[in-house]
DNA sequence: ACGGTCATTGACCGGACGGTCAAGCGGTGC
DNA sequence: GCACCGCTTGACCGTCCGGTCAATGACCGT
């Protein structure tokens, strides 16, 4: 059992050292293609210990993708604005996935991966489930308010998550040769037309101010 | 070398079987899940067969994606109408991608796998940009044409691709209770939205005929 | 009958890699 | 000084799995 160990302070740094790591490799050459002894000696430490901090190398890789899931729900929380219109809530939402992804690329593209096995695959979908559900919700209210297209929510909400997703997977391969702020602006806009109603567009207001999200986000 | 063999018809017949057997196991739990013997038990044979075939595990993943992405190129060759103006073209591309998957769905899933290795993730990579690449042409044209926003056409190639791809996947998976051809008539007019200039949008001509497609595919 | 080529078999090899473990180290409290 | 406990080590184990190979079969042209 590793789960519910009592950690030092040097523990708990060590514990972190090693999920960076984790992350970097992962995120450079994908989960099958790491090897725990990749991870340790990176960290400069034996593999042993490795097993003492987790349980398996699956659990790593769990770890790492909910905690970043949960960062960025949280970033995206603190960058929307609730007294504003849904529409300009969804912009704000989308700027923020883009500048979360900017600062924690190597992080952010493992919630892109297929997982490694059955598991952590459904893990995976849940999350993104949840996500398309926030987003729906909003969008579900922007109908309401006349701002958006009347279609069904769901389906709008997955072709917002897969552009943006995409629109950060190519940036983060180097495809896209825009600074965060420029790409986020873009992406922002693009969603807008994406699912604005008709006569829509101008009427949502200016893209969030940079500073603002870059605070939400401490990154 | 397995490259350049003479191959019997019961030869090619059973090199297709197992790319058949292969492409069903990887799509359900992935190349780094599948076993070689997997695959030859799939096709009731031994496993030396499979490498006089193939050279190696990574050569047949490398020949289903290939294959596939050719043929997917194939079918939206096929649906589009060149005589019309670039934004229908570009729905009726992007119907016939919804389609195609809806009929090969577990060969569309290799495509948005990360690759086991370096090399293939190239390829894969490659694909997608060669993809892009048709697409921002036609988008290009759109702009020319005053039927879609002056915006980078590359951008909004990508936007497409994203909102496509991802439509297809949540279709695959469950996610979404639409018949293919349901699906395909709301990915189309969703892309037009994303992508069109104002006042332009009814102006596209309705979506492809559903059995024109199908012909194409042969699905 | 015979040689040639494609096709098929399954036992076997080698190495990689996830995970274990017994032992040792260095603080802290008593 | 001792006992406890979190932390660290690296040799070791067992298994899994991609890939090889020598042998055999099946079919064909001559």
């Amino acid at each position: 059992m590793t789960s519910r160990r009592r950690l030092t302070t040097q523990g708990a740094e060590r514990k972190q050292q090693l999920l960076d790591c984790a992350a970097a490799l992962f995120a450079e050459r994908g989960f099958a293609d790491t090897r725990v002894i990749d991870i340790v000696a990176a960290a400069g430490v034996a593999k042993g210990l490795f097993y003492w901090y987790f349980e398996n190398k699956d659990a790593v890789f769990v770890e790492l993708i909910t905690s970043t899931r949960q960062n960025l729900r949280l970033a995206q929380r603190g960058s929307i604005d609730r007294g504003l219109d849904p529409l300009t809530q969804l912009r704000q939402g989308c700027e923020a996935s883009v500048r979360f992804m900017a600062g924690h690329a190597h992080l952010f593209a493992l919630l892109q991966v297929d997982g490694p096995d059955q598991r952590i695959d459904e893990l995976l979908r849940e999350g993104t489930q949840v996500h398309a559900t926030d987003t729906a919700t909003l969008i579900q209210r922007g109908i309401a308010a006349g701002l958006v297209r009347d279609e069904d929510p769901m389906l709008l909400a997955y072709g917002v998550i897969g552009s943006v997703t995409w629109f950060c997977r190519f940036h983060r391969t180097g495809r896209i040769d825009l600074s965060p702020d420029e790409l986020a602006t873009f992406v922002g806009r693009y969603i807008v037309r994406s699912v604005a109603a008709d006569g829509v567009d101008e009427s949502a207001t200016e893209p969030t101010d940079a500073a603002v999200t870059a605070a939400a986000l401490g990154c």
